[in-house]
DNA sequence: AATGAATGAGTCTTCATTCAT
DNA sequence: AATGAATGAAGACTCATTCAT
């Protein structure tokens, strides 16, 4: 078998044991089993149990920033609301694809240790602060009422987080709109839950 | 020293590992050490190592259970606003006092294996419920504005838990105002972050 | 087991495989076999398999460097002779002893990796040392010949060594006057193989 | 490349590794990578590890037979000392030209394994046996005044394996008169360390 | 109520060797 | 004559748990 398509192979039957049981639950001996090659044969293609999450990891958390676009203001650009939709389906969709990526990203790579926390902080602090820059422009455009934006920020990444996990709790085989939940999240997240003008009494 | 203090001593040093190191980054030793007894003393007080993390664990969703009260719309009683805001303040404050116990429910205990995921699957499912529930009332009374409701619950729940991730990542001696905070994450929810009226363009 | 009885006892099998077989040969499934404990005993003694070669070697090196006692000249002190004499019989009985801990230091700790031939090296180095301070001593005193006293002392840390390599070639139950072993290397350096005042034609 | 030159080559660059690291320290992947052939190549040439070292091994123990030659007494020969000074001299360029295989020769292959301790104490021996008998010759003709012709043979190549350890210390670039060297080690050894006639009091 | 020595299953990792191409 | 992907036996080490004292 070529390299590559053996390296693809690993990682694939790896991302599938790591997604469903764990990090620690999953051993080499899982690994090398399901793949059906020899346990020299893993360490050719990497360097410890370690390496090849982290590379599950890394490669995902790459595809998920190219799945985030920066909204594009200038005109004849689509709507700034349907890019933000956009961009929620299209990660969305990464992990309606790869429901063990989402798996890995949500349990097992959380609190595996201080580095990978490091790790992880780092991506979502970079996703919060993209976050905030727009909240910030908008203020300023008039159309975002927080002043508080970094508060406003965490609560949409928040939102979001807790959404894929639900998407995780679901049947497999579950048919979900992607797109209009999407857009119901954007809804909601701008709107508010309230009805116009109404406060909690 | 007492059964009963002795039993407290151990899970106070238990947290705090747990809460530093992670579930699987803690070994009995540690425990052991830090609380300075002998390792067949542990074993007197707890079954095994998943059992005094579990009764960590369930100690903090009891008293988690205990601070979320539900709205009493009962003449006389406090504005909605104000219970719910009391609410979050005691939740903030519950983990503002023992950040380990929050690190332990957000990171250790996160994808420990298929048991325990269902156990905080389950726990973080009533309290969709219960939100979704409020939701549905706001509805019938005019309120909430919107349709789905377990979308929104979701919101409200993944919002909050990236406020408390955010607060974990904050210095031990920062001086936060739960209430306040509390306030804003309820504010930015109910009202949404966009100015009153206005839409995305 | 009293713990100190259970590390003597650990060491001593431990010396005796490693004389027999080497090091590399030597696996500590081989040390827990012969000494009849379980796999983590081992390591509630020592650290790794390296750590108890060391220790061996260590103690090995100590007990060297006071066997070798700096000849005392003041008056009334035994001869000069008597005292090498003494010197090298205490080594020799050291290893007609213990044949696993010569075999070791001969063997097993020679070209093990680079750190622990620098330490070898060190210890023969301070050896050589000692030998070379003694016949410039005897120089000044007129005693001694051999201008390069360097080379010398290694002739004499040489000679001795292969004495022992010969030791360890014999037969267990050999019996073997060590004294007077001793006192027929000394004559040998120090008078030379060749009748006096004969030169190699 | 003709076969034996690739055989050549090899074998050059695992004495330099062997040398250099140690025998365990040195992997097939080193040789083959510092040869920059393939993995399979290397077993094309060599049925294993322990073959290309015995085969390194045996060579140098051959080439060191060739270099030490019986002293020739017939008329016309040169005299004895300048026969024995060439011996050495030639044993001491043999390695000066090549370090690594002196350091292979006096680490690597001490203590490697029964069987390998086997053939060293064969050689070594038969080195022995060959000093022992000129010893005993000497001795009969009036020049050597041992008795014990067996410890003094020791001594002797004791001693000169000694002064070829120091010179795998030295600077690979320190220049060493190599004749002067042996001519030294020849003169202590024939007639001692002491001043002619004086005994150690 | 406490101790701590002992256990051994389980895990990761290495590396000499093979063999189909 | 050469390649290099694949193998798997063997080794070191960990750590939760037990149990005699």
């Amino acid at each position: 078998m070529e390299p590559f398509e053996r390296r693809a192979q690993i990682l694939e039957h790896a991302a599938r044991l790591f997604g469903d049981k764990g990090y620690h639950e999953t051993s080499i001996s899982d690994i090398i089993a399901s793949a059906g090659i020899a346990r020299g044969t893993f360490y050719l293609y990497f360097e410890n149990k370690r390496g090849i999450f982290e590379e599950l990891v890394d490669g995902l958390l790459e595809r998920l920033r190219e799945s985030i676009k920066v909204v594009d203001t200038s005109p004849g650009a689509p709507s700034a609301r349907q890019q933000l939709v956009d961009n929620f389906t299209r990660v969305l969709e990464l992990f309606s694809e790869q429901r063990d990526l989402l798996s890995i990203l949500l349990k097992s790579a959380v609190g595996l240790d201080r580095e990978f926390d490091a790790k992880l902080s780092d991506f979502y602090e970079k996703v919060t602060d993209a976050i905030e820059s727009s909240l910030k422009l908008g203020h300023q455009m008039g159309l975002v009422r927080n002043a508080d934006t970094h508060i406003a920020a965490l609560i949409g990444l928040g939102a979001f987080k807790e959404v894929l996990q639900d998407l995780l709790r679901r049947d497999r085989d579950d048919d979900v709109d992607l797109a209009a939940l999407a857009a119901e999240v954007l809804d909601v997240l701008s709107g508010g839950m309230l009805v116009q003008g109404v406060k909690i009494p």
